[in-house]
DNA sequence: AACCGATGCGCAATTATCTTTCGCATCAGC
DNA sequence: GCTGATGCGAAAGATAATTGCGCATCGGTT
C-alpha cells in the first residue's frame, strides 16, 4: 500500500464511485473531465492502491427481514493486548456483528449487531456475548430509528482542506 | 415499496452484489445459476423495489485523509418529536456526521463522525454540536482502532432462518 | 383432465461498454 | 535544449448489456 498522491481528477472519480459504484468507465470518465482509457487507469490504480477497498450493493437490510438494529458498548476485564486481539477475534467470526470498534474511555469496545428479530438478538446477547471469557460488562442500545446513514466520507470536506493547503 | 417475494435465486444475488458491487451482470449470471438476461431483469426489479438501495464504493478514509473516527452519544432537552426531528435534520446537514441513530435508554442518540484530524473535530464540537439548541449532553468516544466493518447484513443468517421456515 | 393466463427462462441479435494498443503532448530534471 | 517519465486521446477488437421472442412450467379454472 503505497502512499499515493491525488489529483483533483482522482478525488473526482472517488466521490463520484463512492457515490453510485456501479456507474460505468464511460459516464465516470465523462464527469470527471477526461476520456475513458485514462479514467479507466485511474480506477485501476486506485483499487490497486488500497484506496478503493471495493463496491457494495447497499441493501436495505430492514426489507430483507433484519428488523433489529444494536449497538453494544463492551467492557473487558482484562486490557492486555493479547485479550484484545482475542475479542476482535471472536466479533469477526460472528455474523450478527457488523462493526467492533476499539475506542478510548471507559467502554472498550463499541459493536454494531443486526438480527432478524428481538428474540435472536437476545439468543445472541446471552448465549454469546455475555459468556465470551474476559467480557465484564455490556450495554446494549436498540435503535430506535435510523435518521442518517451516509457511507463512505464527506468529500466537500476533503476538497475545502485541499483548497486552503493549496 | 411493494413487498417482494424473493426466492433462492434472489438472495443469491444480494448477497454476490453486496460482497462486489461491480461484478458484472455475466458474471452474476453464472454464478447464482441463470442466464444473463433474467439475472439483469431480476437486478433492476431488486433496485426498483428498494431492496438494492445502490452502490459505493468503500474508499479507505484514512488513507484518503480522515484520521479521526468518532461516536458521540448525545442526550436531548426536550425528546418532543418536533425536536427529535430537528435534530436529526441538523445531523444530516453536518457533513463530518455520517451516521445517526436513535436510540433508547439514557441516550438519545448516536453519531458516528469522521474528521482530518483531531483539531477539526473539536472544532467541529464545540463550535457545532455542543452549540446545537436542545442538546443537553453529549459524551465522545475516539476510535482507537477498528476491528471489523462489514458492510450489510449476514446473508448466512437469512438463509439459515429460511430453510428452517422452509 | 384439459385449458389458459401469468411468470420466468434461454437463445439470438443489436447496441453499448470495456480494454488494449499506439502515437503525441507536456513537464521536470539535467 | 535534450531526455525520460507521465498521462492524454483516438481507434479497434473483445466483452458485456439490453431487447425481442419463443418455449416451458406452474396454478387456478372450467
Amino acid at each position: 500500500m503505497v502512499a499515493i498522491r491525488l489529483d483533483e481528477i482522482d478525488r473526482k472519480i472517488l466521490a463520484e464511485l463512492q457515490a453510485d459504484g456501479r456507474m460505468t468507465n464511460v459516464e465516470l470518465a465523462k464527469r470527471v473531465g477526461i476520456s475513458a482509457p485514462p479514467c479507466l487507469r485511474r480506477v485501476r490504480t486506485l483499487e490497486e492502491s488500497g484506496l478503493i477497498r471495493g463496491y457494495h450493493a447497499d441493501v436495505n437490510s430492514r426489507e430483507l427481514g433484519f428488523e433489529v438494529q444494536v449497538f453494544a458498548m463492551v467492557g473487558l476485564e482484562s486490557q492486555a493486548e493479547s485479550e484484545l486481539n482475542a475479542f476482535e477475534e471472536r466479533c469477526r467470526e460472528w455474523p450478527l456483528v457488523r462493526e467492533c470498534h476499539m475506542l478510548n474511555g471507559e467502554v472498550d469496545f463499541i459493536l454494531k449487531c443486526v438480527a432478524p428479530d428481538l428474540s435472536s438478538f437476545q439468543q445472541f446477547l446471552t448465549g454469546e456475548l455475555l459468556t465470551t471469557p474476559n467480557v465484564a460488562s455490556v450495554k446494549t442500545s436498540l435503535v430506535i430509528r435510523g435518521a442518517k446513514d451516509e457511507p463512505g466520507v464527506p468529500f466537500d470536506v476533503l476538497e475545502e482542506r485541499m483548497s486552503r493547503t493549496a
